[in-house]
DNA sequence: CATGAATGAGTGTTCATTCAT
DNA sequence: TATGAATGAACACTCATTCAT
């Protein structure tokens, strides 16, 4: 018998050095080499698990959206709507290593996704899901009475939805102009204000 | 005797070439070669232009900003500042093809610009004008005691220019999704509702 | 305990897999996966049984050698000479799936011999044994009288194999063109001329 | 002004270094590398003439039937066609470096043509102009009486044509059985016992 | 100035072979 | 014996760049 190997397993620590790969090169400048060699494995061994490069790049995509979504997932429960929003859109602002990471592998994806309809779907599927997450907490507010009714809950989801993906974009690209107090100050701004009260 | 030739017509004239090449392949698939082609010049003459290949596409972020900033000189200066407001919001939304193209370009050069310090200066400078831009107008707003005073007129500027970016991706990645009625209709709610609630 | 396998019996069921593959890609895209597939056995199965994918490819030739040998020894020996030769000259035309699978293996290795010496004497070998029994038959021919001796034996067995050579490569290449009907005439035609001009 | 080239000569310049790849290494062994250090030029020129290998390899064996089509339309006119038939067809046997180097080139294109349809077109057409001009000079023997109407003309020049396929082949993979002299004296004898006489 | 021929390093990918299990 | 994971060299092809004309 040969060597036992767990494929999915095996799969996933290569999708993590090309994660790295792309977070320190730019998605432009990944070579499958490179990611043989951040993965310590030579390069034909990438064959035995992935078609081609762009399999191994969409793995990357899903890696990092499942780790926004499990992350998301392991959110307490039991927290007010409002206070769990906060938290919630925070999962999507780079103020760690982690979500920095992931949030470049995203940007990274952003500009290929325009010409690449597969990576596109990927990403709207996450997307959507993303946004029916939010959805549900500002109408659990709304129910809570913790958000006033001016706006519709679909209409206040998806402002904050936007508003946090252009924030997170600002933080990551100019992280001396946008730091992170400056965008936790607005964030809670606009959910405060959105919530209809002085913060 | 050399021929006689406008070196910064012709740079404008490879510039413009090279968005095309950029928002019909995406920056990864853009060949010096397309350009040439896409331009009607050889290959050879971009290298009398242009250092290399990223000083083109340096020049091609270029000329979109400039687009951008163009466009929002021209607007007039004799609306009442919420107007205006609007206006110029708009002016960053991908709602014709003209502004279409612009985003696309800048979309595509911000996965680049978190590597290449270069092209982060670049966007550095235009956001700043932009955003500088947005708060003179909202401080306008202020003046006429068109917006209320709850939220500071940095803060005010800083949520706008940030759901306007994050709005201004999704509705060129999902067109389908975020359509442009749905994205005036968010915008004015965005800023309805940072004026005071009065649509 | 290990596995008792027969080796020689093994050893022909991957060198028949090879003969489907070099019929179904060409010789030059057989590779020594899809032979394995094609077996059913690993692709390190092939290595206990061969030395090297050469050494497969030569029994792959052997193999399609020895099948024509052992079709032209099954022929009844009864025949008056002239009936046999054209029976004999016959099992080296593609007229059916088997012998076109023959002759297209024939043709795969024919390149190949050119700059592999251990590929041409095996194919010398089978050429010279095979052209024996045809010399073999015209000489009982010119015994029983059937053949004039305007030619000698020798001349004529030459070209007949040169001819059913020439032939057979043209009915295989251009099967279109060149019928089974067609070819059967001219070799009627070719064997009754050589034979004195009585069909 | 850049360098003025002759594209079409510059193309015969690197087929040439193909054919000679290919009858050195065989057709399975030729690389784009081989052939265009064996042209003198680096491999990215290879891409300004021609569109991949496959299109190198098509050039190869157009340029090897032309040579044969050129040579046998060099041939004098006024002879006798029985005379002309034999010095038709010597010109498709191996009988010197230059033969010897085109029919090496055809048998390695042989097997491809079983599977790559546009190399069968290729020698299709070329195997039709050849046996017409074979044909031609039949009919013409028989006009000038030179051949019997045993066979008809069509028989014996496609007997004729597959007898110089098969013994061509023959004298290129075994010469030191198939010799020359051989081949000739052979050649000879078919051609005088289809002309009906004793040679 | 403009051309486009030429370069050669670099890419993604394939594949015969090796070898621990 | 049999497996299939792993290797790494070799492949066809691309492309930014150079430069003689």
């Amino acid at each position: 018998m040969p060597k036992i190997v767990n494929h999915e397993e095996r799969r996933q620590e290569l999708v993590e050095a090309a994660c790295r790969c792309i977070d320190r090169l730019g998605i432009d400048n990944v070579t499958v080499r490179e990611i043989a060699k951040e993965s310590g494995y030579s390069s034909g061994t990438l064959a035995h698990y992935f078609a081609d490069k762009d399999a191994i790049l969409r793995g990357a995509l899903e890696r990092a959206d499942d780790n926004i979504r499990d992350r998301i997932a392991a959110l307490p429960d039991d927290l007010d709507p409002l206070t769990l929003l906060g938290r919630v859109l925070r999962e999507a602002l780079p103020f760690d290593e982690e979500r920095r990471f992931e949030l470049t592998l995203d940007v990274n994806f952003w500009a290929r996704a325009l010409n690449q309809p597969a990576l596109r779907e990927l990403q709207h599927d996450d997307h959507d899901a993303w946004r029916k997450r939010v959805l549900g907490i500002v109408e659990a507010a709304h129910e809570a009475g913790q958000m006033p009714e001016a706006l519709s809950a679909a209409d206040q989801a998806d402002i904050l939805v936007a508003f946090v993906d252009g924030i997170g974009l600002q933080a990551l690209v100019y992280p001396e102009l946008m730091t992170r107090e400056r965008v936790e100050q607005l964030l809670d701004a606009q959910i405060a204000h959105l919530a209809g009260g002085t913060p």
